[in-house]
DNA sequence: TTTATATTGATAATACATATCAATTTCACA
DNA sequence: TGTGAAATTGATATGTATTATCAATATAAA
């Protein structure tokens, strides 16, 4: 099995043992939204919108209420993050591994989000935490700035 | 004078500065405005309905649009920064120190919001832009959790 | 002062997020 | 395998923050 089988698999199982904690309901809907969102956003940053438009096209009778809805439960259930990235439009990321934290930069002129990973960032921040006796549950780092090749175009 | 009347002394400046060099107009609107939000909400993080509020009570023929626009020129002039720190609102911050940047710790129960700074974090983010050809423009750093006394009343 | 241009403020329009609710589906339990 | 309580769905309405519109007014350059 390759390594994103394994983890769909694996965020699969978590967000079922999160609907049987919750005592909710497992549905066709969940599935689909599960499918599509797994299979064709990983390391993407997707909004309600886009995925709705996307999935009406395969399954038309899906309101865009449930997949607004689902995609909460998956950020609920931990197998999905919500980022903003100040366009005013909630985005949603599939959550590969949940040790290791990643970063966006995002360029102000052509919109292109990038990710990256820091460890000297995070110690960072978990001292920080921990001098002001503060119990770390998440955190956001956003650079925006000019990617190379727009800088090259200025 | 003390070091906050020269802050706002600077600040000003910048600000008619930047008015004249966009051929804009200075008004008494946002007189009135900049001295309000320079002088009640030093290190405050103020939503524009409460500024909004704030002033009509001294000022009843200021409207809500002229409040929500100037803060956009207080932001694009760079004396002030927005953030937003997921409850859907833009909060406004008069920018005190532009050399030191500074980041917030949110609590998710009480909603305070404590500020800090590190250089460690600062020199880090800078080393990544760098590696990643990205011209660094501005940056955020959130961190989420439970402070001091939420975690105890747990 | 005149005149071109920016600003104001009331309000309309937009956009995203959330709430409502009747019809339907799921699932625990008999 | 039915049955019924409870959750879910999807169409639509509502809420909330932001932005656009535009006639009246204020500003500042000539």
């Amino acid at each position: 099995m390759t390594p994103v089988a394994q983890m769909k698999m694996d965020r699969r199982k978590t967000f079922n043992e999160f609907i049987s904690r919750k005592r909710l309901k497992s549905t066709k809907q969940r599935d689909v939204i599960f499918d599509e969102f797994f299979g064709n956003y990983m390391g993407r940053h997707v909004t309600v919108e886009e995925l709705y438009e996307d999935i009406k096209r395969k399954y038309p009778h899906i309101g865009f209420a449930t997949v607004y809805r689902t995609l909460k439960l998956f950020r609920e259930s931990g197998i999905a993050s919500e980022r903003n990235f100040g366009d005013g439009k909630s985005r949603y990321e599939p959550i590969r591994d949940e040790r290791e934290h990643h970063h966006h930069m995002i360029c102000t002129e052509c919109g292109k989000i990038y990710e990256f990973a820091n460890n000297q960032v995070e110690s960072c921040l978990n001292q920080i935490a921990k001098l002001n006796e503060f119990k770390l549950e998440n955190h956001k780092l956003e650079i925006y700035g000019l990617c190379s090749s727009c800088r090259e175009s200025r």
